[in-house]
DNA sequence: AAATACACATGATAAATGTCAATCTATTTT
DNA sequence: AAAATAGATTGACATTTATCATGTGTATTT
């Protein structure tokens, strides 16, 4: 069964609106169901990203490739979260990053067009768009500050504090990857932080 | 005479909609003009934001002092920017950061309160918060993607790439801690890419 | 005009992080 | 169960960046 309560729930948490039956038959309509396995590609780099996911189940990466073939993970999403490459997806252009399953996954997802059609228009969605805007800046803006002014230790501590699952749930090297370390360095900070 | 066209033109640009003579004179009405002398802080750290400017004439910085004395850049913002701790703004919570005015600022601010009441219900301001959080949201993803894959060197030439008139405007120590350099490893890179 | 503060550069050295290679373990696939 | 793959650790060494000290020229302030 495909899970819409969860979209139905975060639309309603975060916009603090209630949908209305007609409302969640809108979003039934339109955000269809999907999965993808582990190691599947959501977006290519170069790729227009057509769709937006709910992530109900599952997690991924958004990352580039450097040109010595090294990874860059931008954002690691899991559950409640929107797979997308919102600049492709809004601009309908190219997208610079690719993103890909780290776990079987099951989303709803929907097309720009549908988007702009059908569920902007729905009140509670719009302001949850709003507020999801904002708590997304805020994060960023935390992200970038630790990046241009703390060290690779301090990174790590306040990612702990701040998203203890990741840390349990995510591969060293991925966690790595996401703090712009290389793993080898990470594994150092990990081995020092203990004394 | 303070220049409310500026705010006019920039938010019709932005949400691609015409403001009437009513929608511009609730905008009269509610920024009011302030000027900000070279070295004032319009923010301090613990306060909350109160404010947000759009700025007029003038650049100010947005940074945190660590424990050891020194600054980092968060921000440069410029005319037609907007002044504020956005996360202090909105959630009335204290800020962790300060603003200080680079140069004589012209700004045109508002509270968060009349925002909400009066400026808020202007369809060409909440289409043009829309834009203006999308293409923060896009920028900052490219920032926080260069901070975590690039090199000092590569982040600069990116700067100068994308941002040519910060690099005139603005000391070379300030462009250093906005790219989370020292002044020194700044002008080192600065001496060695001229080869 | 003198004094002060600021921006920038440079040398010497230290600290943080990256690179490459080897090894070990745990997990997944067959 | 065996083989293959992926993740983590460690050592040796290179590169990048920070730190501290100092000098110099230019604005700013007094």
């Amino acid at each position: 069964m495909h899970n819409y309560q969860a979209l139905f729930d975060y639309v309603q948490n975060l916009s603090g609106k209630t949908l209305s039956a007609d409302d969640k038959q809108i979003f039934t309509t339109h955000f269809k169901p999907k999965r993808i396995r582990k190691r599947q590609y959501f977006l290519q780099e170069g790729d227009v990203c057509k769709y937006t996911g709910f992530i109900v189940k599952g997690a991924a990466k958004t990352f580039t490739v450097d040109e010595k073939g090294h990874e860059h993970i931008l954002k690691l999403s899991v559950e409640n979260w929107w797979l997308t490459d919102f600049e492709s997806f809004y601009k309908l252009t190219p997208s610079r990053f690719n993103i890909e399953a780290l776990e079987d996954m099951e989303i709803l997802q929907i097309t720009h067009g549908l988007v702009e059609e059908f569920i902007k228009p729905i009140p509670a969605f719009s302001a949850m768009q709003n507020v999801l805007s904002q708590n997304n800046t805020i994060a960023t803006h935390k992200r970038m500050q630790s990046s241009i002014s703390q060290t690779g230790e301090e990174r790590f501590q306040e990612l702990v504090n701040d998203y203890p699952h990741f840390i349990k749930r995510f591969p060293q090297n991925l966690i790595a990857s996401y703090l712009g370390l290389t793993p080898e360095t990470l594994s150092r900070i990990r081995k020092n932080s203990l004394k």
